[in-house]
DNA sequence: CAAGATAAAGTAATTACTTACTTTCTTTTG
DNA sequence: CAAAAGAAAGTAAGTAATTACTTTATCTTG
């Protein structure tokens, strides 16, 4: 598993290689914990390092969890949008980011956690704002993209745009709460596209009412 | 607000009165407050009590938030399934489920983080089952009013019915994390038809592919 | 060898829960 | 039916465990 030092001999690593392993281990960990109860001890465990030792590379830990939402954030978009700009049709773009996005979070399963945890703060942290400042930017990229759908006649002209961003990340949503329920992570990947498949249905815009 | 005593004449309250009112405050508390960051103290104020008299009412905290969980399904269920029940027509029910379940949540705006913060904890404590009872409940009788729309010849025949269930659930969630997101949770009333009414546009099987 | 990385031990604050005792309510009984 | 006895509800202070963060001294390495 690790790579098991000399015995006496001890890896001495700059801060900076340190922080970002740090990050990396504390989104591992909130895939098997809550990250409520992630300790500076757990952490410095994970890493390798003694708990003290933590804090020459961080100030604190809300410094800490704030490099730790950078790097969601970071991650997250970059992963996602990229996927969004190898297609010319917008349905498309929104479908591949919809599975790179269920991808992301299968890969790594501490995001959510990660992600609600923060956003359950009440308050502004610094953590919860760049994790607002990420939803509300790629809740914008999705209304862009029904908008151009619209503009390619792939989407029905009469769609609350809003509302289908909204509706969007709900079914991300959903995906991850049917997996926090069951347990099971990796069955969101295999159910992803049936349910983007029902949300696409949704953008057609049909005969109206057929009620009253 | 509240009837004060006699100086002097303290009002003793039998156990069952101060447990349903415990677990009333902390589901109020709940609003204002990460559940994770919630101390028996902080209870115990806002309850009127000392923090030790806390403990002649629950054996410890983890029976308290058996209690809490088992309230809010409690409540949720009975107030969200009554109001399906008082439409013939499935795909009625569902929207009234839907805008009941919102309701629910913009009346006790600390439910969501409730849930959410009991989900988040790996394992299976008693809290947490209940609350996965609960939502594969809730799951089931979407399906099931699902499957009677389609008898009824309201919903598309060919629908997924289990992905359908799922992005319902998420609906709901989208809805709720928009508010984390804006902070305002008054909005989601206003949002949820417009989101609903986008869903269940997805119900109604459409032509087919329109590309490829 | 100097700058910086690390461990180990320590500290103050917080938290769930306990204890010792007092006050109120309820029940039994002379 | 009052008074005493007992049970239940309350407080206030204490305790052990945990936690984020500090300090001191030692070890690595460019």
């Amino acid at each position: 598993m690790e790579t098991t030092p000399e015995p006496g001999k001890r890896a001495y690593q700059s801060t900076e290689l340190r922080q970002t392993a740090t990050v990396e281990a504390v989104v591992q960990l909130c895939a098997e914990q809550d990250p409520a109860t992630l300790t500076t001890a757990r952490i410095a465990d994970e890493v390798g390092l003694s708990q003290g030792a933590l804090f020459k590379h961080f100030p604190n830990k809300s410094r800490l969890w704030e490099s730790v939402a950078g790097w969601v954030a970071e991650q997250l978009t970059s992963q996602v949008f990229s996927k969004a700009e190898q297609h010319e049709l917008a349905d498309q773009a929104l479908e591949a980011m919809f599975l790179a996005h269920i991808g992301f979070i299968a890969r790594h399963p501490g995001i959510p956690r990660l992600m609600l945890g923060e956003l359950q703060k009440p308050g502004n942290g610094p953590a919860k704002t760049i994790i607002r400042q990420t939803l509300s930017r790629y809740r914008k990229k999705v209304v862009g993209l029904l908008e151009l759908g619209i503009q390619q006649r792939r989407i029905g002209p009469g769609i609350d745009t809003e509302a289908a961003a909204v509706l969007y990340i709900g079914a991300i949503q959903g995906l991850v709460v049917q997996a926090m329920v069951s347990g099971e992570i990796h069955t969101i990947e295999h159910t992803a596209p049936r349910i983007f498949k029902l949300y696409k249905a949704g953008l057609q815009e049909l005969p109206d009412e057929p009620e009253k």
